[in-house]
DNA sequence: TAGACCAAAAGTGTATACACTTTCACCATC
DNA sequence: GATGGTGAAAGTGTATACACTTTTGGTCTA
């Protein structure tokens, strides 16, 4: 593999765990992974440890490294922060809406419609979420679209874990229908649409799947 | 793997930037801070990466570690998310409001009283943040006061940077403020002085100080 | 057979070594 | 005196070494 910055493992690793080739629970040895990405280990714990402060990977002292496996509990108060500051984020977005950020929501949501029909699941979720994301930054607040992105990229891990199929394309709708009332400034409306959004992709979470650890080696060969 | 020794350093550190010992810009030298520590550059590297992602340190290719300077930009960013998760964050406490839960604000603004007259001007700092974080545990959701105490510990380099004196008693007389709402279940006037009392904090920065670097031995000597 | 025990293997945690880059003082030049 | 170049010193980035812990697998025993 090509010269690998640390920042370029924490990337590819982050990819294979929120595109769920990497299976919460599976162990993260630290040496088949410089072996891998051949690098020396400094470099495979430096990005292990970055992927720790992002929650996508648990650290057990002594015993390594571990795809996390987000609790029930955690998803829940994950998606109620989601809801405190998207609720705000929305109201704060009519404020400061101009024709050209509806138009580069819409042409997300245009993005996310074709996706639909020929992406994989992985990809749909990526980009569902990206909406969201999106939405931070067309309002030119970077703090908000990083902490955002945190968030969703938990809920990605999350989503992939517990949510039951076809849900995506109920929140591809649900986006559409928020950039409309965004268009018409209707701000209640687009806040109540966007905390059903949210209740409504939490509510799609089954929380009683189980899966098995994955094969480090095969799930980093893509 | 997460060792004391690290999550040790990190902790000094943070508290030596946060309570203004290590002023903005400084050098943080690997082997200067692995020398006060007594440890190998691999230890201090490890918790100035976790610095780094706080945003408490930045670091500089090849050329090192410093301390953070924020600009006023991500000043108004970092208030603006607050304000967004904070005004939805009082109106879910009052929904939840217990006596228990009203009684343990009550004695920490009890505290902060306490606070105002003898300690100094960082521990007041780190004792009106805590108020914030305290709100957030106690609705359980630890995602949220982990995030809300990121955000915050953010706003005590921000506040010691740009804050103008004298400011801390205004804060502690609105927490004490929101705290009556809250116990009335006053939801709409609670979050109306929540956003108040954030808008204040943020207006009372001046934006407009400069300070030298510190010296780094004295700064960690106490 | 089940369980306890122990040694080897594998793996993590920390220190050190070394290559490469930046910094800085000193000197030569104009 | 200012400017620019040069080499040593200092510092960062990565790899490797080594101690210590956990895991593993086999053997002995009841």
């Amino acid at each position: 593999m090509e010269s690998s910055s640390t920042s370029a493992i924490v990337d590819a690793l982050t990819r294979a765990i929120v595109e769920h080739r990497l299976q919460p629970g599976t162990k993260l040895a630290e040496q088949k992974l410089a072996d891998h990405f051949g690098v020396s280990r400094t470099l495979v714990r430096q990005a292990l440890f970055q992927l720790a402060q992002n929650r996508l990977v648990t650290l057990e002292p002594a015993r390594g490294a571990f795809v996390s496996t987000p609790s029930v509990e955690e998803a829940r108060q994950v998606f109620a922060v989601r809801r405190m500051l998207e609720t705000e984020m929305t109201r704060a977005f009519v404020q400061s809406a101009t024709a050209a950020k509806i138009k580069a929501l819409r042409a997300h949501v245009a993005s996310e419609k074709a996706a639909m029909v020929t992406a994989d699941a992985s990809s749909r979720t990526e980009l569902l979420g990206d909406f969201h994301v999106r939405m931070a930054e067309l309002m030119g607040n970077e703090v908000l679209a990083q902490m955002l992105g945190d968030l969703i990229s938990r809920c990605a891990l999350i989503t992939l874990m517990y949510q039951s199929a076809s849900a995506a394309e109920h929140s591809h709708e649900e986006h559409a229908d928020i950039v409309t009332a965004l268009a018409a400034r209707d701000k209640e409306r687009a806040v109540a649409l966007m905390q059903s959004h949210l209740e409504h992709v939490e509510a799609s979470l089954t929380f009683d799947r189980k899966r098995p650890a994955s094969d480090l080696a095969a799930a980093l060969a893509s």
